[in-house]
DNA sequence: AGTAAGGCGGGCA
DNA sequence: GTGCCCGCCTTAC
């Protein structure tokens, strides 16, 4: 096998990383912005297992309907850092995620 | 609303 | 090196 596709992983660190503070983006949007929307268990799988915790800010990353989805170091934590960053979060929800998502053009 | 199946990469056996 | 199972999801039944 060989090693890590990076263009896959490199895409998304970039896009992420882009992020604005306060700002959320969906799997989804990335998954399309790889150029297949299937991709996106992909996508949080590679964010789950590299360790790019530091550099990128995985907890802006939320499902396509609103839920926070999932997080590696727990979903309370991802909750935590949200709210840190003014985005206001409803029962692992995120309220009027649409408006503070973050679209890659 | 809940359950089941799906296409994709990564990690471990 | 090859194969199988899993996963921070999405969509359809």
């Amino acid at each position: 096998m060989k090693k890590t596709i990076q263009p896959f992983n490199k895409k998304i660190l970039d896009l992420v990383k882009k992020i604005p503070k306060g700002r959320v983006t969906t799997y989804l949007e990335i998954a399309k912005k790889l150029g297949n929307p299937g991709l996106a268990r992909a996508v949080g799988n590679s964010l789950n297992k590299n360790p790019h915790f530091l550099k990128i800010p995985c907890h802006r990353v939320i499902k396509s309907n609103g839920e926070v989805g999932g997080f590696a170091l727990g979903t309370d934590k991802k909750l935590k850092y949200l709210r840190a960053e003014s985005v206001i979060v409803r029962n692992g929800r995120v309220l009027d995620f649409e408006e503070l998502l973050y679209k890659f053009n």
